[in-house]
RNA sequence: GCCGGUGUAGCUCAGUUGGCCAGAGCAGCUGAUUUGUAAUCAGCUGGUCGGGGGUUCGAAUCCCUCCAUCGGCUCCA
């Protein structure tokens, strides 16, 4: 069906349920942006989108049957989306004159902002040309340009694409069912499009291009790659500035730069790329972080264990990992006189699994709990190299557990269990737990049969629902063996990583044959659990950072006072202060240098460390401190003892949630 | 790996259209100062301008190539 439908003279009624339920009548073929004006004119200029029933439509689409409304504005996520996705039609139309004859992929909202992937054919453009199509896309929002919605048929869709030579959008098209197809029109750029789009381009007073992208044509490493544009709009110049101020804000707890400038690690050309080295405060963090896990872990019955660096290839080949990795990994390691073969160690669980093998094991041994901080080495391609969330070697707080089908459930929320409490003592609050299930449309990228793969998918969705875990589900996610719960946490631009990770695996314990003897005196097959509560160190060190700024928690942060005296005179007392304190188990140094104590306050506060204590001849003869916390101030005069005490109890409260 | 950007002293950055021995601040070292809640002063050291190749009378500056790094894409056992 075409086009406009003819407006009646005399048109009937239809009934407008608003959010409040009121209801109240409008004309047959009143639009949102109708209704909008009949509430508040100021309502009316700020309305991008509208939800119709269950559908988010243009707020200039005429309505024809009783429903429900709900107006859209900036303030709300659907108005941002409209906004933003309007934004990329404008970007697009804006391209389209500065560059004829280029062709469009698709051109969505995202989270913050837009993009659109465009094939610029001969055209080569960076970031130099933002400033170009910034102002064109300014000038064409002032000329007011009306969002219009077309319905075509997909004979008339084809057709349009296939002459202007976009085979995007054919392609596009192609897939599509007929009589469901629009195009939106706005000044000079027409486009195939479901919508919605917000009214005209004259709320878009901001405008920022962020950056460019390579991207594959629908995600495909084997297509052409388009060259994607970021950008992002606001009704508000102001908010804009706001906007890139929060950005310029977040690059400032960015690991990278606060791991270099704490001392914490370092990566080194000549060792290589995404190697990460870590220096003796980053080193020493590390160890207190995997103490407390150790702790943890004691009391949770689990036991450590050690294994090579390397493995032999017949253990991978038993794992299945070389079947799927081999031709991705680290080139194997070679013995010189037997020629035989050894990659290094991509993943624990096949040595645990013939830790497991190493002597028979009855049903009363299990559940048996192996962990440990496991050091593994992968190939990453280069590209995807980043600080320390992705490297190419790392050390996984990994444990494999073994049980019978009856502890199944018991043990994965135990592991849930643990994960939280992590969390919550490292005051990791917004995380996200998704369950990471295969793809039902790709079986063939998973090894393991479909019974298998609905027990384990069936016990971790049981055991999230029974912890009360607030999940979401994501298809194809799962490893090539299992289905996993992750728990995903961002970082400090909003980028997700997955940090914990729990995985129900009925496939390695059969690929090596793992056994258990039974009350029944026959043999079984145990389950397995792998787990990870941090992910990786590294990882979970390199969030950590940002979700902290650098101001890590008094327990673990490397250095948690610093004594600075007033003049050399003061040396002795101050040396007495670090003495006193390192016996009652606090980690401090002195600043020695003949400085002024504005300036080692000042050196100190850069240096985040929690408490300056400051002494002087006051402090020598009083045998006391003076305490200044770092980024509140002074907090005032305590004996040695006392200050010992608070922080003791500080760090106390932290650790025992 | 792919697209685009970047690479000058330990760190943060200047170095005009290719042109004298490549600069600054901080850090470091030496000396002076002996200091009370976010920067005391002076002097000095420190760079094959990411590596290699090329163009040129002449290259930090232009070209090629490799490496590293940043933002994405793809991938992530």
């Amino acid at each position: 069906m075409i086009g406009i439908r003819k407006r009646l003279d005399i048109r009937s009624m239809i009934n407008i349920t608003l959010p409040d339920n009121s209801v109240r009548q409008y004309p047959d073929g009143s639009t949102a942006l109708d209704i909008a004006h009949s509430i508040s004119e100021g309502l009316a200029r700020n309305v991008l989108a509208a939800k119709v029933d269950d559908e988010i439509w243009d707020a200039t689409r005429p309505i024809h049957k009783d429903s429900h409304l709900r107006l859209f504005t900036w303030n709300d996520t659907e108005g941002k989306a409209a906004m933003w996705h309007s934004s990329a039609h404008l970007m697009a139309e804006a391209i389209e004159l500065l560059y004829p004859g280029v062709k469009f992929g698709i051109g969505p909202d995202i989270e913050n902002g837009f993009y659109y992937d465009i094939d610029f054919g001969s055209n080569s453009i960076s970031s130099d040309d933002f400033k170009k199509i910034e102002d064109k896309m300014l000038e064409l929002a002032q000329q007011k340009q009306v969002f219009e919605r077309i319905e075509v048929s997909k004979a008339e869709a084809l057709n349009y694409f296939t002459q202007k030579g976009d085979e995007y959008k054919v392609e596009l098209i192609t897939d599509l069912t007929d009589g469901s197809i629009t195009y939106y029109k706005s000044g000079y750029f027409t486009d195939l499009c479901r919508g919605p789009h917000i009214p005209d381009t004259s709320s878009i007073k901001a405008i920022k291009l962020l950056n460019i992208a390579g991207a594959y044509w629908r995600g495909d490493e084997k297509r052409k790659q388009l060259t994607r544009i970021y950008g992002i709009t606001f009704p508000k110049q102001k908010e804009l500035t706001d906007y890139l101020t929060i950005l310029e804000e977040a690059k400032k707890r960015d690991h990278r730069k606060l791991g270099k400038e704490l001392e914490l690690f370092t990566f080194s050309q000549k060792v290589g790329a995404g190697l990460p080295i870590w220096l003796p405060k980053g080193a020493a963090l590390r160890e207190r972080l995997e103490n407390f896990l150790k702790k943890i872990q004691k009391q949770h019955g689990y036991e450590q264990v050690m294994c090579p660096h390397i493995g032999n290839v017949e253990l991978y080949k038993t794992s299945g990992h070389y079947q799927k990795y081999g031709q991705d990994s680290f080139r194997p390691i070679t013995t010189p006189v037997e020629g035989e073969e050894f990659f290094l160690k991509p993943m624990n669980c096949p040595h645990h699994c013939e830790i497991y093998n190493a002597k028979p094991r009855s049903y009363k041994d299990l559940p048996l709990r192996l962990a440990e901080f496991g050091t593994v080495y992968r190939y990453e391609q280069s590209g995807e190299l980043h600080g320390l969330t992705r490297v190419r070697g790392f050390t996984q707080d990994d444990a494999h557990i073994f049980c019978r089908p009856d502890q199944l459930l018991e043990e994965f929320q135990k592991v849930i269990d643990i994960v939280l409490y992590i969390f919550k003592t490292l005051d990791f609050k917004e995380f996200t737990a998704q369950i990471s299930l295969r793809d039902p449309n790709n079986k063939e990228k998973y090894i393991g049969s479909d019974e298998n793969w609905e027990k384990a998918e069936g016990a971790i969705m049981q055991a999230a629902k029974e912890k009360n875990l607030n999940t979401i589900v994501e298809l194809g996610e799962a490893a090539f063996y299992g289905p996993k719960l992750d728990f995903m946490v961002r970082d400090a631009i909003g980028r997700k990583w997955q940090l914990g990770t729990i995985q129900v695996d009925y496939n390695l314990p059969e690929r090596f044959e793992l056994e258990y003897t039974g009350s029944d005196n026959q043999k079984h097959r145990p389950i397995m659990i792998h787990r990870a509560p941090f992910g990786s160190m590294e990882r979970f060190i390199a969030v950590l950072l940002e979700h902290t700024a650098g101001n890590f928690p008094l327990w673990l942060t490397p250095d948690q006072f610093i004594v600075l005296p007033i003049s050399e005179k003061y040396q002795e007392y101050a040396e007495k202060v670090l003495q006193l304190l390192k016996n009652s188990d606090l980690r401090g140094f002195i600043d020695e240098r003949s400085e002024k104590a504005g300036k080692k306050i000042r050196d100190a506060e850069i240096q985040k460390i929690p408490y300056m204590l400051i002494v002087g001849e006051k402090e020598e003869q009083t045998q006391t401190v003076s305490v200044r916390k770092h980024g509140s101030g002074d907090l005032g005069t305590f004996t040695i003892e006392q200050f010992a005490n608070v922080v003791t109890e500080e760090i106390k409260k932290l650790t025992d949630n």
